[in-house]
DNA sequence: CGCCGTTTTGAGCCTAGTCAATGTACGTGG
DNA sequence: CCACGTACATTGACTAGGCTCAAAACGGCG
C-alpha cells in the first residue's frame, strides 16, 4: 500500500501495514486516535531505523515553523501540506507531501515551515538527535536521506520556474499532470487530496483562477470534472502536455 | 578572502589561493585559462577532500540541464547563476552562488539546471564518483554537504514564498536585503554581479519592472543608484525590511 | 568617436486579482 | 426526513499590477 519510491525505505516502515497503520505511539502534538493492542508496547530498542508511527487528523499541525526540530517524518498514508505565510497571512504551499516522502530535515534547530495533515495521514518519525547516528552506521538509510533531500530540491527548482515564468493554465497543466503521475492508480482519474484554496496557494493564483481554469478545461475537453469536485479524469493529457510548455 | 560560512568548507578549498586561482585542472567544458605550473602535474592521491580548481569566465557554461553529472562544485570567487529553461525561451533563475556555496549535486545522472559563470568565476570542483566515499570516510566533507543542500533547500522554499505570494516591490526589498547581507563588505553599499535581466529573471519579473522598482524606490529614499547602476547603497534598510512583509 | 549591450522611461494593454453573489455538498439537529 | 448551517466551489463584473511594445539615455570598449 505504502509506495516507497524505488529508493524505498522497507526496514523501519515495514511494521506499519495497513492493519497496524493505526498504532499510535503518544507524541506530545499528535492526535491520539483509538489505541491499538501495540499501542503501549515498550520501545524495544531494535537496532537501525527505529521510527515512531503518528496519525493526525485534517488539518492537523505536524509541526509549525521555528518549532524546534526534534522529529523528522516520512509519509505513511495520506497527504501533507508543507507552507510558509507571509505577516499578512498570504500563505505559499512549498509543497505537497504525499506517501513515501521524507520531510522536515533541518540543518538548524528549528523547523523552516509549517507542515499540515489534509485529511487523515500516518507517517513514521524519526528523532532528528538519531539522525547522525543513522546517518553514519547505515549506508541505505543514509542514500535514502540523501536522495530524498535532493529530490525535493529538485521539485523546489521545478516549481520555482512554474512560479515565476508560468501563466495560469500552464501552472493549473503542470500540477495536474503532476498530481496525475503521483497518485493516481489507473493513470486516468486521479482524487485530489486537497482544497482549490491549497491548490492556489501551491500555484501562486488565486481560488477563482484555479477554479476558472479548470472549468475551462473541463469544457475544452481536456479534463472532467467529476461531481464532487475533488476527483479530476485526465481525458487529454496530451493537451495538457502542450500547456505544460 | 573567500568566505566558507559557518561550516566553511577549508581543508579542500585551502589550496586555492588568490595566487594559485588560475591553475585549472582541464576538464572537457572549462575554459582554458594560461596553464600554471600545477596544471598537468600528476594527481597525487592525497586523503580526502580532492578538489580540482576550475576557473570560467563570463556567461560560460558550468553545466548544463541535462548534461551528466560528472562534477559538483564549490564556489571560491565569483558569482553563478543556476537556472532553468522553457520551451519558448522564458528563464527562471533558481539561485545565484557566491563564495563557500555548493552546487550541482545530483540524486540522479544528470544535472537538473544549467550553470553559468556570471563575470570571472573560480569554483573547486568534486567528482561526483567521489561523493559516496568522501561521505562515508569523511564526517565533517559529510556535513558540509547535508548542510549545504539543506540550506539550498531552505533557501528554495524561502523563494517559493516570494515567487508565488509576494509584489514586485516586496520581491525587490527581499532581493536587495538578502544580496546585502550576502555580499556586502560595509553592509552598506553592494556591488550587484548580475543584470537586470538576471534579476527580473530571479525575481518572476520583467527588467523593465526591475529597474522602475529600483527608480522608485531611488526615489523614495530608500537606496541610492549609483552611475553605474550595478552598485546600490541602501540607505533605509528598516524601511525596506517593512517592505519584505 | 561610434557601436553595442544595458538600463531607464513612457503609453497602453492584458492577465490574474478583487469583490460579490450564487450554487453545491455534507453534516447536524429538529 | 427535511430544514438549516457551514464549508467549499463556481461564476460574473470590475480593477489593477505588472507585462508588452517602443524609444531614448547611458556607459564601456574597441
Amino acid at each position: 500500500m505504502v509506495d516507497l519510491g524505488s529508493e524505498g525505505y522497507q526496514a523501519g516502515i515495514s511494521s506499519l501495514s495497513e492493519d497496524t497503520a493505526m498504532q499510535i505511539r503518544t507524541a506530545a502534538h499528535a492526535t491520539r486516535f483509538p489505541t491499538s493492542p501495540f499501542a503501549s508496547r515498550p520501545d524495544k530498542a531494535e537496532k537501525a531505523p527505529a521510527g515512531i508511527p503518528m496519525a493526525f487528523g485534517p488539518g492537523e499541525e505536524l509541526f509549525g515553523e521555528g518549532d524546534e526540530a526534534d522529529f523528522f517524518y516520512q509519509v505513511a498514508s495520506g497527504a501533507i501540506r508543507s507552507y510558509k505565510l507571509l505577516s499578512d497571512g498570504r500563505r505559499q504551499i512549498d509543497a505537497f507531501h504525499l506517501p513515501g516522502d521524507i520531510l522536515g530535515i533541518e540543518a538548524g534547530e528549528e523547523h523552516r515551515f509549517s507542515a499540515e495533515a489534509i485529511g487523515n495521514v500516518t507517517v513514521v518519525a524519526y528523532r532528528r538527535s538519531r539522525l547522525g547516528t543513522l546517518i553514519q552506521d547505515d549506508p541505505a538509510f543514509r542514500d535514502r536521506i540523501m536522495t530524498a533531500t535532493l529530490r525535493s530540491l529538485e521539485r523546489a527548482y521545478d516549481h520555482m520556474l512554474l512560479l515565476g515564468r508560468k501563466g495560469a493554465q500552464e501552472k493549473m497543466a503542470t500540477f495536474l499532470l503532476d498530481m496525475g503521475q503521483r497518485l493516481s492508480k489507473d493513470d486516468e482519474t486521479l482524487e485530489l487530496p486537497m482544497t482549490r484554496a491549497d491548490i492556489a496557494d501551491h500555484l501562486g493564483l488565486t481560488i477563482e483562477t484555479v477554479s476558472r481554469t479548470l472549468s475551462h478545461f473541463a469544457r475544452s475537453g481536456l479534463i472532467r470534472l467529476l461531481p464532487a469536485g475533488r476527483s479530476i479524469g485526465l481525458c487529454n493529457k496530451l493537451a495538457l502536455r502542450k500547456l505544460d510548455a
